[in-house]
DNA sequence: CTGAAAGCGCTTACAG
DNA sequence: CTGAAAGCGCTTACAG
């Protein structure tokens, strides 16, 4: 069943004008007599006539579409930044539409050209494979990269502070009173993942107390592993700083089946400051992203650039916070 | 910056054809000499020439884009359900945008203009609004609703058998000893809510048990009120019904503050089955849902329909699972 | 097999 | 202020 739909000549003829002022009259594009209008917006209503955007856009190279290309629908903190762009973007008439590329190269190359061919105003993107720079090359759209190390043409990378993330976590743990704190180190091939171990390694040395890490992904399939391999490698840990906050619930699990109580027995610090956080028990103490400053930014500089304003620069640290909840227990002295 | 793509007449020029040529050669629509192919080809290559979707769909009247509307981004379960709509959709060559409505019905609207106006081929939605009806009702592609009460104009309705769910629920926990077991009620607007309340109901009767519900929203932001308010109102409970898989991370919350233990004092049978289930600490028995068995469903009965082929039927109940894990202890006398 | 032409549904110079 | 015309970048009858 296909509805068909009242077109601008339709209107047109009902108001008894040419299609022109019935353009001109929808985007206020130039002045038309009151009465014309009137009747226009009449014949509007009366046909139910909406502007194909497709026709539209062919012309005037703006859809007001803020695409958003994720690796995975299924990250929460990845969503969580989504839904702060769409805030924005919708604030300033844009839509968001998000693209799953399912760290699937081919997908991710088939949305940027999906969004290329529909005249997208620009792309939001977490890229994480080197092979994408041809495509990001060849897209004419503003792109803001996210969080990821940035490769080839872009117009802003946006992301935390991760090296003040890596330190602040291990600072904390340390005045915690853990001896043995150990990272579960993020993917090296992000720069986000090496700035926070080198964060690590920094307050490791200059508290004279030995590095303790294992690789860990970023996805949460294998964390049971992890965790496990984490605690064979290192029984005597008191302290995990772990790569994400969704890693935790494995973390969890592995540390109760081998009774190690959380703080009493090992403190963790979290990685990011999704809302999940809040509700484990214990509640994570985590590292917070600007998980809403970094949407709304990302968005901004996109729209800013459709009206030919260039960002003021191209990269954006922004500043990240320590969120204490129940995995730690800050020293006793500080009560004084 | 923007970079200046090459169209189809700069292919045609530098091949020596016309344009219709170098069309019919991308598309296969009809027989070129191989020579003129040849020449095309290499032409497109050295231009780096990506047609243009919007004029293509204007024409065609078919973007292969199917549209995912969820009222929220963050609502894992309806996530996953997307990822199971884009790897289908990805399959038959089409692709998948999934827009985020925040529960606000003029984000909703216009996103479903905004489908409409690209040439979408179809519409996966899962309005919870009765306000909508207008834009649904002039809106031409096939619409398929995911889940809740169906009103108005759609192509077909997809959901999974909410009363045998809510029936499985509480059977199980009755089988596993549970004399007071309390629904979290799902909200009563949709059909989903009244269904499972309804197979919760049925079966208490059967055994002459005491029904004892209170209202949940689906939604965890309340989760902890909902819960506490729960345990004191029906003290004696020793089985919960949650509202959804979520719930039960507010739910161990108060629980553990209680000293309440599960299964030991309070067995928990979730709903949905998504991932997260098995992350928690103890591992969460629950209804599943065919999560991936809707989304590529609810893919292809759009593909599908842009073949025009119609649905077999509207109405697509598809059967629900119990998941045994942790939160439950089955019966001793059930090992003879 | 192939090109010139018309058309998809809008928008905006161009004249008046 | 307003309409006829051209154009956005493709695709597909229509002739040949």
């Amino acid at each position: 069943m296909v509805i068909s739909l009242a077109q601008i000549s339709d209107v047109a003829k009902l108001a008894g004008v040419s299609p022109a002022t019935v353009s001109r009259v929808i985007n206020g594009s130039a002045k038309v007599s009151e009465e014309k209008a009137k009747r226009v917006l009449e014949a509007i209503k009366a046909t139910g006539f909406k502007p194909n955007e497709i026709a539209r856009s062919l012309y005037k190279k703006s859809s007001r579409i803020i695409g958003y290309i994720v690796p995975s629908i299924l990250n929460i903190f990845l969503n969580e930044i989504g839904r702060a762009i769409e805030e924005e973007a919708f604030q300033h008439g844009y839509k968001m539409i998000l693209c799953n590329s399912d760290e699937n190269p081919k997908k991710e190359a088939a949305y940027i050209q999906m969004l290329t061919a529909m005249n997208a105003d620009g792309i939001i993107i977490t890229a994480n494979n080197e092979n994408l720079d041809e495509e990001i090359r060849n897209c004419p759209l503003p792109i803001v990269v996210l969080d990821k190390e940035a490769s080839g043409r872009y117009t802003a990378v946006v992301q935390s502070d991760n090296y003040a993330g890596g330190r602040l976590a291990t600072e904390y743990l340390l005045k915690c009173g853990c001896k043995h704190p150990v990272l579960m180190r993020p993917p090296q091939k992000y720069s986000s993942g090496r700035q926070r171990f080198l964060g690590y390694m920094d307050v490791c040395k200059e508290h004279g107390i030995e590095p303790l890490f294992i690789d860990s992904p970023f996805n949460s399939n294998d964390g049971l592993r992890c965790s496990q391999e984490l605690l064979e490698r290192f029984p005597y840990v008191d302290g995990i700083l772990a790569v994400n906050d969704m890693m935790v619930l494995s973390l969890y699990k592995v540390l109760l089946m081998q009774r190690r109580r959380v703080p009493d027995d090992i403190m963790i610090v979290g990685y990011d400051g999704i809302e999940l956080g809040g509700l484990m028990t214990p509640e994570l103490t985590t590292i917070l992203q600007p998980i809403e400053e970094i949407g709304r930014l990302s968005a901004k500089i996109i729209i800013d650039q459709v009206a030919d304003k260039t960002p003021d620069r191209q990269e954006y640290i922004l500043p990240v916070k320590l969120k204490v909840r129940q995995t730690t227990r800050p020293p006793a002295e500080s009560n004084g």
